[in-house]
RNA sequence: GCCCUGGUGGUGUAGGGGCUAUCAUGUGGGCCUGUCGAGCCCGCGACUCGGGUUCAAAUCCCGGCCAGGGCGCCA
């Protein structure tokens, strides 16, 4: 029965292909993992075996190996998972100073030929290819080290959230309307009422704040229906948003700040290897980030020769004209309130202005945040003025009406903080299964 | 959504009105006792789809679909 073949039964893997130096030779170890490479001499092969941490040469001379394991050897196919047990030995000529010579070989699946592509790269494949085999592309050690550097940076965030009192919170994504105007939305069935995929936990970690939960944070799965097609947009993306109470736009900043520090020091701690598979250096910035004003932002925009009117947002040319300038993480600070979403809290004495802020690295956008309207004829009005009816966030505005507190928060899209961290140039490199205008598979 | 470029074996490519359609990798088989992008020999495998022009289209034209790059959009 070809369906009860390939069981595990007692076998079990004693040793992950980086446990294996010469300092466990003479020992009988047990290997699992996936066929990386056969070479086949005749009177010896070399298989090597891969596993999340590496990889291990399994050497079979023919007048050291039993028959029936090198006649299971010959029949493997690359990238075929499969148990070997053998001892291990001391060869200076093996990778890592030591191989395996094979006792017993369990085939436990076979893969089929040919491959879908080559994760060996010796033919690289498109992006499209990879995605279309992701789960092959992410057996490769320069992709699959992208998302172990995206996994500790998840893991220092929370760990820096709970270290400071922030608690962790889960914020609906199915919603009921497209309150807050501006970007497109994805309309599902809800059984018999019309709802959308949630765009950002944005008015429920505002409502949190008057729950008195004072420090809040989620990370999540975000949906923007915009029909962008960039190296930095996501239909799907993670968002890791905070949102203090008691704070105004430069605490949050400094937490911010803080947090990404900690993150930049643990992943070149942490990911030393998986940093050096992908070769790329991650600068320690400076303790505090730099402060830009968005006046003067617009200045240096206009000197580097590119046009930009005072009151828009900017446009590529210029975010690339200051990312040029700054170089590195900055914050671009006291954006005009016109441009920015109604929950934004304006300058006092000079509405012109708000206390919102972007988070730049070099070119690109990680992040927005503000100091927030808490006052609820305040939020109002701003909600009038930007041609949205207050009518329709009757259950947001109501959680102003009964003691919210004067409140700040934040947004970053992870996947772009994971760009930064790996140095990819792809968004679609930074998530798993991407989504993006074209692709909703696999 | 707009502009530009492209779509050729499983993968990555060369070619560009009539070719037996190039090369690499792969894959199937054979030889080979120290490979680590192993080597050598033999075999296999492809012109994005629809329409048009033409004696003849993978090649030229139109459209669709898909992709790459750039931009717009991105509270």
């Amino acid at each position: 029965m070809n369906n009860l073949q390939g069981l595990l039964k007692d076998w079990r893997r004693t040793n992950y292909a980086n446990q294996c130096n010469p300092e466990i030779a003479g020992s009988d170890v047990t290997i699992m993992g996936w066929v990386h490479e056969i070479r086949d001499f005749g009177g010896i092969m070399f298989v090597i075996i891969r596993d999340v941490t590496g990889r291990v040469q399994i050497t079979a001379p023919s007048k050291k190996v039993e028959a029936e394991v090198l006649e299971q050897l010959r029949e493997l196919r690359k990238e075929s998972v499969v148990a070997i047990k053998g001892m291990a030995q001391e060869a200076p000529k093996a990778p890592n100073g030591v191989e395996i010579l094979p006792k017993e070989v369990k085939v436990l699946n076979m893969a089929n030929q040919p491959l879908p592509m080559d994760p060996t790269e010796k033919v690289k494949a498109g992006i499209d290819t990879r995605l279309d085999s992701r789960f092959l592309d992410i057996r490769k050690e320069n992709v699959s080290a992208i998302f172990k550097i995206k996994g500790q940076m998840f893991h220092t965030i929370r760990d820096f959230f709970y270290d400071n009192g922030f608690y962790e919170i889960n914020t609906p994504k199915l919603v009921a309307s497209a309150t807050e105007g501006g970007t497109e939305l994805f309309p599902i069935a809800y059984f018999d009422k019309e709802a959308f995929l949630g765009q950002s936990p944005q008015l429920y970690k505002q409502m949190m704040m008057a729950s008195g939960m004072d420090k809040v944070f989620e990370i999540a799965q975000i949906f923007r229906a915009e029909e962008h097609d960039t190296l930095r947009h996501l239909n799907e993306a993670v968002s890791i948003d905070a949102e203090v109470s008691f704070a105004d736009d430069e605490d949050v900043m400094k937490i911010l700040n803080d947090m990404l520090v900690n993150v930049i020091n643990d992943i070149n701690d942490k990911c030393a290897d998986e940093l050096e598979i992908l070769g790329h250096e991650l600068e320690i910035p400076d303790e505090k980030f730099p402060h830009v004003t968005y006046d003067e932002a617009v200045e240096i925009v206009n000197a580097h020769g590119v046009e930009m009117p005072w009151g828009e947002d900017l446009s590529r040319e210029a975010e690339k004209a200051l990312g040029d300038e700054m170089g590195g993480f900055y914050f671009l600070t006291e954006w005009p309130s016109e441009i920015k979403p109604f929950y934004v809290m304006p300058k006092d004495g000079d509405e012109k202005y708000s206390h919102a802020f972007d988070l730049m690295y070099n070119n690109l956008e990680l992040s927005s945040g503000a100091t927030r309207v808490h006052q609820h004829d305040l939020l109002v009005k701003q909600i009038g003025e930007r041609g949205l009816n207050p009518e329709g966030f009757g259950t947001y505005l109501k959680a102003f009406e009964y003691g919210m507190p004067p409140h700040a928060g934040w947004g970053v899209g992870a996947e772009r903080l994971t760009m930064v961290m790996t140095g990819s140039e792809n968004i679609r490199e930074c998530a798993l299964f991407p989504r993006d205008r074209h692709r909703l598979t696999p």
